[in-house]
Parts: C-alpha cells; structure tokens; sequence
DNA sequence: AAAATTTATGCAATCGTTTGTAATAAATAT
DNA sequence: ATATTTATTACAAACGATTGCATAAATTTT
C-alpha cells in the first residue's frame, strides 16, 4: 500500500505497454506485431501464434487513439439527447431510456461502441461535436426535436440519423412511426367503442405530437363528430400536470368519455386520476396510451396503447446511419415503423 | 442529387480541416493555432482571437484521436453492463435504464461522455478493454455481478467504480445500498403490518439478493417468526416467471399474506397476478418492492417500496471513480445509498 | 544450377495534435 | 547606446499505431 503511493509519487505512472515492447520481446519488429494483431495474411502462421499469445500473456491491448488516427475508424456511434436548456430535465423518460437500450444492443451486435452526449438545446451544433471531432463515426439523434429548421441547416451530407416525425424539406434522414395513423387509430378505437367526447393529451409544440392531432382530427371527420377544442390539453409526455388537468376539465364540467394520451405515462397517470376520483376505467371513460413501453405491460388493469415497436425503430436508425456511412444510399425518405393498437402484455 | 451521387463516387470524402489549414489561412505557425485555441497565455491576445475567430467560422474542431495520443485526456467514461451469454437479453431493465441515464447526467455535467459498452459474462477480461485501449478513463460496472472472484483478480488498482454489494476481502470500489438492511427493513414493514407467512421472491444466486434475504431472515428472528423455506421463489428481477410462481404457490396450497419483492417490476406483477387470481391487495396478501423505480410511481394502487436512491447511486459512482482517477483517495470501502421504506409515488 | 516467383519480414513515412526549446522582435534597464 | 529582460512566434520532436515499399529468404520453374 505505501509502496504504491510511494509508486504514485516517484515514478511516472506505470508506462503503458505498447507495440515496440512487445516486439522487442517477440524478436520481430512493430510492423509484424501490428500484422500479426490484425490477422494479416503477409505473416507467417507460427509468428502469428507467438505473437498474439504473447500480446495476450501481457494483457496487452492496442491504443485506440493511436489506431484511430491511422485509420479513422473508431467502431463508435454517437447518441444524442438535446434536452431543454430552459428546464435542463434528467434523461428519465423511458421512452428514450428504452430505445436507449435497443440502440446500445443494436450497436453491441455490430461490434461497436455507443457514445451518449446530452447536449442542450440551444447550443444545436454541438449536435455534431462528436462526429466533427473524430469521436464517432456517426450520430444518431433521439428525441422530440423542437428546432428542425436549424437542425436541417446544419447536418445535410452528414452521417446522421434522427428519431422523430418527417418534416416538410428534410435533409436528413428520420426514423419514425406514422404518427398520423397512430393518432387516427388511437382515436377510431376510441370511437368505435362508442366514445363521442374524446379528450386529447399531447403537447400539440411538437412535431409528433402535432401530427398525432391531426389523425385525431381525421378520425373525427371520418366519423362524423367534431372534436371540442376545450378537450385539446396540452400536456408534456412526463405526465407532471395530468393529474390538475383532469380534475380541472372535471370541475368546468367539460365532460369526456374518451382520453387519447400521447404517452403510456399520461395514461397511466390519467387512469390513476381517475381511478382516485372514482370515475371508473373503462366504462365511465376509456383510455388509450401510446408508445408501448415495456412496464405499460405491468399496469393494472392492462391498458390499450399504440404499439411503436422502440426495438424495430433502433434497428431501423442503426441500419439506416449505417447506410448512410457505407455510401449505401443516401436518401432523406422517412421509414416507418409499423403501428398496431394493442392491449399491453408481456409476452 | 446526381451531382451529390457522382461526388460521392470520384472524390475522396472532403478532406477534414486540419490546425495545418487554419495556420496558413491564419498566416502562423500550427503551434500557434494550437496555443490559440488552448487559450494558452503564449499567445498574442490579438492573434488568438483571430485564429479561434477563423477556426470557428470554419467550423474547424480538433481531432480527438490525435489529441488523444497526445494528451492520454479522452473526456471519456465507459459504463459496461455485462450479461448472460446464456440468455443474451436486452438491456431493457428499468432499473439499470434509470442507473444509466442519471450517469449521464452525471457526467455530462462534469463535462464528460459516456460510453456504454455491453458484456458477455464469459468475457470477463472485455471489462477493462475500453480502460486498456485508452477509450475511456475509467469504468463503471453496473449489474448483479454473480462473477466476482474473477472480477476481483483482475481489476486491482484500476479505475473502476462497481455498482453492487460489497463483497468480503474485494479489491475494487463498490457503491451499493446496504442490501442487508434493505431486506431487513422490507420484512419489518410487512410483519409490523401483523404478516405471518411472507413470501420472498428473488434470486440468492445474486449477491445482493442473497444480502437481502439475510435481512428478511434477521427480521423474522427478531420477531420471533420463522421463515417457510417453501415461500422462497428464486424469481428474476425480469419477473418473467412470477405468475406462474404465484399460481404453483396457491396450488400446493402454500399460503402467503405478505410478500417481498426483489424488484419493482417482481412487485408489480405480483400484484396484477394476485388481483387477476381475486385475492386482494393488501388485505389478504400486503407486498412490498424494491427499487422504486419511476414506473412504480405510475402505478396504481400506490405500492410500498424499498426506495434506493438511484440517482445518489449514481452520482456516488461518478464521484468515487474520479476519485480514483485523481489519485485522490483510493479505498475499497462501500459507499452506502441511503434506503426508505416508502409509498412510491410522483413529487 | 540459374532465374523467377512466392513468402515473410523490416524500414520509414504517416495520421493530426501538443509542447520543449530556440529564435526573433520589442521593451526595459543600465 | 548597449545589455538585459520580456513577449511572441516558429521549428521539430514526440504520441503509438498502420502500411507501401524494399529486401531477404525460401520455394518453384525452367
């Protein structure tokens, strides 16, 4: 213990091994060692062996930034969450959090890294630091992107991939679900049921979310009823007010027999609300979520959600940044992840 | 678009501006730009704002590889999330998701990146690959780590911080709740509640849950109650199998009025199982969960729950490896996340 | 057996920064 | 007016890998 911290002191620390030792040790020089590390064909079988058991024994571990200058290619994706510098919130949202997860299990497969970054929201460019600086190969973008115009300015031509709703005149490729369908679906299951007064919970400042109005709309017209503009709440997906909402539509009297909530967590939050206020789910008021986060699955009783499949949509931004990257195609076509209504269950 | 499809094909990729660039441009040396734009004092005042004026009008940033192999300094840390290679599943756990996104926060707040690298469990040397390759500074390893003898050989004296229960005679930093009080506290509660026959659902091939189970045990010694080896069910954290625990239970007839959950998620599955089964909660059977997750919080009816602060875990993490990266103190002592017992619910 | 080919290895340049040291110009002291 | 100090800048050597080219040894061909 003191002869470590005297180590720590005296001596530099501990001098990483590196190629030259290992070929003074092998008997060959740095340019085999590399070779015989890579696999190359241009070393002899037995070398190879020596070598690479030899690298092995002394834990010895190739220096990435020195490969990474040779070669740029860092087998590392970046993922960036913009947050809101005005309430600079913690990444808890489990949407993100899941797809989080997916693209960490995508990328792992592939052999890579993933680098997370949060970066605020107005200070947009640093959106493609990591890129820029040499630190990823690409980035992949989640999020409910506030700022397209300025977004779209800055990232054509580059290896980038965003999560969210497709805008008019995009220069970068998005992945998402249709969220005009989602919100149509969401609202003609409800009708279908009989609902005729269907509350909508979504900040509408959002892309998505917008979009997912306008389905609601649609279903609306299709259906023949008018939706009340007084049943449009405009809550964040974190559910923080939902609860003051609804007992505030409740005590104007504002009546509603249907909820459309733009998050599993408004659902459940909602459902809770009501549950407490003693309205009964279904029967007095049906609810139906969106996004099918795993735990939507643990809720009791079990809601009905729009199905976007977080696992599908990470494939489909891994696959589709890695298109880009390999020159494979380069298009600005939004793919869309299937949609389906469903009753949340594990499975 | 074919003008960009044919670039694409004949030209190389637009050569990356490099401090060479700018120092012509500049009319100086590259050292000078260097110097400028490390706002060093060896440089005119006037010229530095001209040269980081230049470099920012570019759009120039620094390569990280090259900067890297120069400084050792990548701003960088690994968080590595090792799994079964027997049953390779997603990271899709609430608990760790959460883990993740507060060290992200963390770190982004102290200026740094995270990067997440997932494990396979027969790999074990992988752990401090992206420490030895000069990816990352140092490492956070969160998960149940069943391995730790091997764990232990290899990491000594290594930045690595491990998120789990202290282990006898361990050699690396642990943060961990005290798991032992946790059971403790947990069976405590439901025995207060005058439960008899409690039921523990957990997996003791962990260490932690082990731990935990020696609390449930020491509580029921301490009132005079002994423990049903019968009522305890080796459940994964997943929850996977708890219906089919309960149901095996209620069929032998084995019976129960408290249980205590591993988990959140064993908990609330526990709960929907037992409603769907008509047993009431908590009149016939009170349970108690783990964790406190968000979710928990979404879930209604409201459940108790041992809430380990996951954020606080988090930042402890964070804070005792770069303790140890500065050499600031190195101790293999457990800091303990403080534990509650409490209704989880949204403040 | 000599020439041509194949196989295995080493040399040295290179990737893009940072930084110790030397060089120059300007400012101050003698 | 000269010597000394101070402020700027440039030069060139690292950092640790990869790889085109040259070379030497082993093999095959003629």
């Amino acid at each position: 213990m003191s002869e470590n911290s005297l180590n720590k002191q005296t001596n530099k620390i501990q001098k990483r091994l590196q190629m030259q030792d290992i070929a003074k040790l092998a008997g060959v020089s740095t340019s085999t060692v590399s070779r015989a590390l890579n696999g190359s064909s241009l070393v002899n079988e037995e070398t190879r062996l020596r070598v690479t058991a030899l690298a092995q024994s002394l834990n010895y571990s190739i220096d990435i930034g020195a490969q990474n200058l040779r070669l740029k290619n860092n087998k590392t994706v970046a993922v960036v969450i913009p947050f809101d510098s005005a309430n600079p919130q913690h990444v808890s949202d489990p949407f993100f959090l899941t797809m989080l997860g997916h693209i960490a299990d995508e990328l792992s497969m592939l052999g890579h890294y993933m680098l997370v970054s949060r970066i605020s929201a107005d200070n947009l460019t640093a959106v493609l630091e990591p890129y820029e600086s040499g630190r990823a190969i690409g980035i992949i973008v989640i999020g409910q992107w506030r700022y397209h115009e300025q977004l779209n300015a800055m990232v054509a031509n580059k290896p980038i991939a965003v999560w969210g709703a497709k805008m008019p005149n995009q220069h970068y490729v998005s992945i998402g679900s249709d969220n005009l369908r989602g919100g149509y679906l969401a609202t003609e299951h409800l009708i279908k049921q009989g609902r005729k007064r269907i509350a909508f919970f979504g900040n509408k400042d959002l892309p998505e979310v917008a979009q997912r109005y306008a389905g609601y709309l649609m279903a609306h017209q299709k259906y023949d009823l008018v939706a009340d503009q007084q049943l449009s709440i405009p809550a964040p997906f974190s559910a923080d007010t939902v609860s003051a909402d609804i007992e505030s539509l409740i005590n104007q009297s504002i009546s509603f027999d249907g909820l459309f909530a733009c998050s599993d967590l408004i659902a459940m939050r909602a459902i809770g609300t009501l549950q407490k206020l003693k309205i009964s789910v279904p029967e007095k008021v049906a609810v139906v979520g969106y996004d099918d986060i795993v735990l939507a699955a643990y809720f009791h009783p079990s809601i009905t959600t729009i199905k976007q499949s977080i696992e599908v949509g990470a494939q489909s931004l891994v696959k589709a940044l890695f298109n880009i990257i390999n020159h494979e195609k380069i298009s600005s076509e939004q793919l869309d992840v299937s949609l389906v209504v469903r009753e949340s269950s594990i499975n």
